[in-house]
DNA sequence: GTTAGCACTCTGTAACCTTGAGTGCTAAAT
DNA sequence: ATTTAGCACTCAAGGTTACAGAGTGCTAAC
């Protein structure tokens, strides 16, 4: 479909354009080393690409800028991978390097790395609590009538609440529930706890204790996990220094969608494949992210979750070093949190 | 000193630019009821206000301008109490009208609504886990050389780490050990529990423990808490929204102090007394605030705790109306988060 | 097929003017 | 002795014009 000058002409415009944010002229691109031809050559090759939709004006007679179907192409056909610097990845290593056992830490930690690393906007979706198991129940009184319950799953997440209940219910009879509902419910994965309780518990404690029904609702309610995953951000301020978020309001739809967290579960939800995906402007269908790419690399976690970390940036993004940053550290990730479970890692 | 219209001239001044953002003069203002006087008085009376150093202009024929020092005699002087709407009072309320019983949820949300009351940047810094006493302590183990150590303090404050032991450790002497901790830390505060982990039960588990050395180091490693204390936001890009920073550079100097979070602590840190205090402008003593200032409510918690409210805003604030807002929330949280602990709240 | 040359287009910037809001001062009015 | 009216002056903001620079498209020559 292309010739091979055709393919070189794009990929210096996007490349070019990456990394100066300004529309390409003939000229300037028949002065650089890889580009032999007159400017009135590259002229109308330009001009063809134009016709093709890879490239457009900004206006008659400026430039040319790539369109996203000019992005997409450069991203599924002409990305060289780019070798990083020894100093990015052992940054990303070093991490690592610390024994750290708490996966919000390490997680965090990754965004915050990510995120300096490419100067934009970086969020990982850490393991997902639902399937995990619980490993233990506990329940520590507070005061009279109030006390805290906490499970700890199988992976080492604790979940702790506080809960109120009825003044006649004794101490004893709490620590009778404790021990029944770790009898019945060790094993069982979070998601499916809330079932279990009001099926099979309710039905075991009906036997065994006055005023379970209290009991039993007090605990259930505090105990559903929130739906969503908690979101981890790293330089949710560095769009401020993309020139094409020079427009304030451009910039404040962009903040808001990222403060409300609301789109953004749809987007970075781990898609069914490992690996990396790449959503460039209007793929993303979302107003607010127009200008904008998304690349997200799901990885593997043991015990059949999945992980995902996404780099949000311009559509005029580094897409090749931001690729190889992201396969790294998304290996890296899936070791470490891996690590943290009972079960080696699936490859 | 001032003349009673001169105060009326400043009062006015300063109320039409907090609304308006806009430099004010001397026929504008003649022109409101309030204002009997004819433009050319005023303008002698501005004239005066501006030799005093209480308004600027912002070149030679343009209207003026409040200066600090105007915002500093304006809020200690001219403060007119204004009413709230009793939509707003009532939406306030509405965040304790349920009963929650997780701090963090409760503070989160007070930092929510009072960003979207006042349009500006809510922080909040919840109440300090250093002086909370221990609990309970229990080590969940999780797999073969790593546990979940957790502590629950009297506040119902949940800290949990995990760590990892060496495998000649058996389970009995991990029990023993929890029970030696029980019994000697409960009631020690988790400030001075590193301490005594040192001092006086180093020696106790000497006697019963083998190894007691290696287990005693990863217990006491994990468990030194974050010497900040979590602060929480609202309403973090509301700046956008204020014309002062549309300026995209000192917005930048802005949300990057925001993002660290580093002055914060310092700024918001309660201070003596109870009670409201207003910093303007330079009176920060950052840079990156030149134009904000910073209202901070601080309010006893039970325990002799303190926790502090803040809001941050432009220079160009509405006083009157954030410090009542701040006022209500901080008599409401201050009650709320004390009924959290065992003792009643100190008033 | 490639290139040189030229007319044409559009942006950005600087210079200029005009308008409107505001000030300070002076002299008249109260 | 205040207060006010009047007037000259200043400055920012907005609009117009002119112009340079970068770029294109087309045609004709290589």
């Amino acid at each position: 479909m292309l010739t091979d000058r055709q393919l070189l002409i794009l990929q210096v415009i996007i490349d070019d354009f990456i990394r100066s944010a300004q529309p390409v002229g003939s000229r300037s691109l028949s002065k650089k080393n890889e580009i032999q031809y007159s400017s009135a050559t590259v002229r109308n090759e330009m001009s063809d690409l134009e016709e093709m939709g890879f490239i457009e004006k900004t206006h008659t007679s400026s430039g040319r800028v790539p369109s996203e179907k000019g992005y997409r192409f450069y991203v599924d056909h002409l990305l060289s991978p780019q070798a990083l610097k020894q100093q990015d990845i052992s940054q990303i290593h070093s991490i690592f390097a610390e024994r750290i056992f708490e996966m919000e830490n390490i997680v965090q930690r990754s965004a915050k790395i990510l995120s300096e690393l490419t100067n934009y906007t970086s969020i990982v979706l850490g393991p997902n609590h639902h399937e995990n198991r619980v490993k233990q129940i506990q329940v520590v009184p507070i005061s009279e009538g109030t006390a805290i319950a906490i499970i700890v799953t199988d992976t080492g997440h604790v979940e702790s609440r506080r809960f109120s209940f009825p003044k006649d219910i004794k101490a004893d009879d709490i620590e009778k529930m404790v021990r029944i509902l770790n009898e019945r419910l060790v094993g069982t994965s979070l998601m499916d706890m809330h079932d279990r309780l009001y099926k099979e518990i309710a039905i075991i404690l009906k036997k065994h204790i006055a005023n379970y029904d209290l009991m039993l609702k007090a605990f259930a309610e505090i105990m559903n996990i929130p739906v969503h995953d908690k979101l981890f951000f790293g330089g949710k301020m560095n769009m401020l220094n993309q020139p094409e978020f020079s427009d304030i309001e451009k910039l404040r739809l962009l903040m808001d969608m990222i403060e409300r967290e609301e789109n953004l579960y749809k987007l970075i939800r781990p898609s069914d494949g490992s690996g990396i995906q790449v959503k460039i402007g209007k793929e993303n269908e979302v107003i607010a992210m127009e200008n904008c790419s998304l690349i997200t690399a799901t990885f593997p976690i043991a015990g059949g979750q999945k992980g995902s970390l996404a780099i949000l940036g311009p559509t005029r993004m580094e897409y090749s070093r931001v690729i190889s940053l992201l396969t790294i550290l998304s290996t890296d990730l899936s070791k470490a949190l891996s690590s943290l479970y009972d079960k080696p890692p699936e490859s």
